[in-house]
DNA sequence: TCTCCTCCTTACCGGATGGTAAGTAGCTTA
DNA sequence: TAAGCTACTTACCATCCGGTAAGGAGGAGA
């Protein structure tokens, strides 16, 4: 059996699958290394406990979620916040693992004691809104409200997809995944515009 | 101690305060057991098995769901949907269990070889759509994918809040519900207007 | 009074869980 | 060649898990 290259990521990428499917509670230190083809102490050598494993994971989603926005960074703000908000909304149709894990992690988030692995990103994209002409007459707060509502009804998609599908059938779910990345992309056009959404 | 008038009922609501916080792998029976002040065994007396109470809490939730819908079924279908929209923004906020219960059997759900619960809460809500001037001329895609964008805006909204008043403070998280609040108003006015809203 | 029913109780079980202890193969460095 | 490091291994453990077995308190009906 040949080694990974780097185990730790190798790690990292099989606990994220896992927690995105079966959550922290609903995936185990013995399946999860089952899955690696290696012994339960070789995830706790590396990581301690199931816990910081999970850390760890969540700020590998975090990081990977940030590199997202700076992919089209050479464009003006509003093309900028277009073109991030149509690509986050195919990827989390196309592959809704990374989605799963942000809203379980949102769930189990403990209010006090914690740290926040997504504060970055959501302070980056609240000021590449804020950059768009439509951000300019904006509160923070109002900003904040409309990220909100945009992440919201993308993420949301994702996961409630799979039970769409098992209510209406999958062709009904595609037709509303291709609708609501029309519906995603007007709304960004809207706010930049300037126009009052609420 | 004095045993409860409706003991099954009583299981349940403390089952659904533990299944929305904890998450089914989350909530041991033990668990459950003493915070009702009873043994595990009452637990299983009435539903036999942890996965039957966790479908007797589901079932539990979609009726009280459905049975909202219908709470200003008087109002003409524009009105109706305006005034549904608004008290189901201010209850998540308000009291967010029953949004993370619904999230979290989102996440859980198996595709296949399940009954879904939902399904006439969402058939109900895209009639009602249907119904308003702006439902007239969308096709049934179009109003499942408006739907799904509502009602994740505002369940996104209520299980991100304790995480938004963790990074950026309680005030700010409150001033982002109540922004969201006139939004969720506004996109309803829109969308019975028949204004395109993709 | 006797039986049945609902709503529990205590006692117990096999298996899974996260975690500890101790040791090892193989490469790198001194 | 000896020491030390990384990346594991097997063996083991206390605790908790969902679930079974058996029985009992107390009210209703015959």
């Amino acid at each position: 059996m040949t080694r990974p290259a780097d185990p730790r990521a190798t790690y990292i990428a099989i606990a994220a699958s896992a927690f995105a499917a079966q959550g922290y509670h609903g995936a185990s230190l013995a399946t999860l290394a089952r899955e690696a083809g290696v012994s339960k102490q070789a995830l706790l050598h590396f990581f301690g406990t199931k816990e910081r494993l999970y850390g760890a994971v969540l700020t590998d989603l975090a990081a990977r979620l940030c590199a997202d926005i700076e992919a089209a960074a050479d464009l003006d703000p509003a093309q900028h916040l277009l073109s991030y908000f149509q690509n986050f909304h195919a990827a989390s149709a196309a592959k809704p693992e990374d989605i799963r894990l942000v809203v379980r992690a949102l769930l189990d988030s403990d209010p006090k004691a914690r740290t926040w692995p997504m504060k970055p990103y959501l302070e980056r994209l609240a000021a590449l809104a804020a950059a768009t002409p439509g951000g300019q007459g904006r509160t923070e707060a109002q900003i904040m409200a409309w990220l909100s509502q945009m992440i919201g009804r993308t993420e949301y998609l994702a996961i409630s997809t799979p039970a769409v599908a098992g209510m209406f059938g999958q062709d009904m779910a595609s037709e509303i995944t291709a609708e609501s990345a029309t519906m995603v992309s007007a709304e960004v056009r809207r706010f930049c515009a300037g126009t009052n959404t609420g």
